[in-house]
DNA sequence: CGTGTTATTGACCAACATCAAACTTAGTGG
DNA sequence: CCACTAAGTTTGATGTTGGTCAATAACACG
């Protein structure tokens, strides 16, 4: 059974920062009174470009968003997924024009924060600023994983790899439900991702199908063998700093 | 001609850190008063492990050195380059646990700095805190881009890419010769960089020196028509967030 | 229903990997 | 100074993973 239970707006990014640091009230009250700009993003939309130089973060309320840089051939390559409550460009901070863009996989639902008004905070509750440190940092530890992810494993792994993350990181948030949850990319996007083919993406899930290790249907993926899946991509959850009461039996 | 400066330790990080920022008088005296544990790392040994709880930040003195991880049939994928000045592992003040290995690619000369110490600069000259976080998230920026370069760009573009890169940031350091730069890395050493085998690292590099555009001659490069070269990488060091003084006429 | 997007399949191809041997180079000790 | 060694580079032959192309099937939505 689900229990639905609703969120504002600022409950997800408690949540999410959360599963990485422990809050206290008044960092939670802090972190509730940063004023947000909300806006909903069409799918494939932009949420901040490459090549801007952002005055807020963003905060994704809701859908599924994808941090991607494009190369000559106009290829393009995933770097990171973004759930609710992640703020993928909080590094914009401390780094003045985007390197890369964000973009809404799904029609999302996105807080745009102002970064004076995050600096305010900061400097009011240091401890947040510390937390928010964290998320970034952990951003960059994920980064690293897809690193080797992308250049070292072969297509099973890597796919499968991405699937055990995803899991994780929702699960940690609590948007599982058992051993399933909604991830809606297409094969294409999972390619971009992965660095493979969409076509080799289709077979490999085929595979992973046959090999009884993930079910999916539609956006809904459901993990079968969870000490195989994870056996398989070759995955080690530690690269996600959870807080220790997130990331227990995986 | 070359004119030599002698260095002390914590001449090479104001020097690093400058590259990405201005630091006025105060601050750099801060940095200079921060303790070092000095060591000689031989060869292929780890500075810092995977695993790892460290309690100090390693500032590399001098060498090569590489962050890394290995991947489940025992293959490494080198994850990032450093040079003097660097301190790769500045996210561990925010992350408990090392999730990848950094090791020295040459003997290299490294200085550990208690996190403690670091900790009091930052409350007592807050602006050094930005700095430092700065440098780790222009690190992410780096991992981003080396996703791209190992997921979506071929062999010859990748390695042109690792070249450029290591080209820039020596040159922002002001350890290039010219068009010359030193890079003590095995072929194999290069392929685990790319995520290529020896191999094929071997047949690329060939191609660049063919078309014109690298010159090796052992450890130390030369690059020979860097517009065509970049162009060839499809390289844009913006991603890198040079201060604007340090990436003039590239 | 039609229309557009996504998933699936098959045939074929290319980039890169692997294997193994030869060659080069730098270092070492007699 | 020269032989010897070990590490790294280069080469050729061959294999495999994953890419490309193109057609068809399955959906999703108005």
């Amino acid at each position: 059974m689900m229990i639905l239970t609703v969120l504002d707006h600022h409950d997800r990014l408690v949540r999410q920062l959360e599963t990485i640091a422990f809050l206290d009230e008044d960092e939670k009250r802090g972190l509730k009174a940063l004023p947000l700009r909300i806006r909903d993003i069409a799918e494939d939309r932009d949420i901040v470009r490459q090549g801007e130089r952002p005055t807020e973060c963003c905060l994704i309320l809701d859908g599924l968003a994808a941090r991607y840089k494009l190369v000559l051939d106009g290829r393009r390559q995933i770097l990171s997924l973004h759930f609710a409550g992640d703020m993928p460009d909080l590094h914009s901070l401390h780094l003045d024009v985007m390197d890369h863009g964000i973009s809404a996989l799904t029609t999302a639902r996105v807080a745009f924060v102002p970064h004076d008004a995050v600096r305010a905070l900061i400097r009011q509750l240091p401890r947040i600023g510390e937390v928010l440190t964290r998320h970034a940092l952990i951003d960059a530890s994920i980064f690293r994983e897809w690193i080797a992810n992308v250049g070292r494993r072969p297509a099973r792994e890597r796919v499968a790899h991405v699937f055990c993350e995803v899991f994780v990181r929702m699960r940690a948030l609590g948007i599982t439900d058992e051993d399933s949850f909604r991830l809606p990319m297409t094969q294409a996007e999972l390619g971009d991702a992965t660095g493979l083919s969409p076509v080799h993406i289709n077979r490999t899930l085929q595979q992973l199908r046959l090999d009884k290790l993930l079910r999916s249907r539609g956006e809904v993926h459901t993990v079968i063998d969870w000490e195989r899946l994870r056996d398989v991509a070759d995955f080690d959850l530690m690269y996600l700093h959870l807080k220790p009461d997130r990331d227990d039996s995986l």
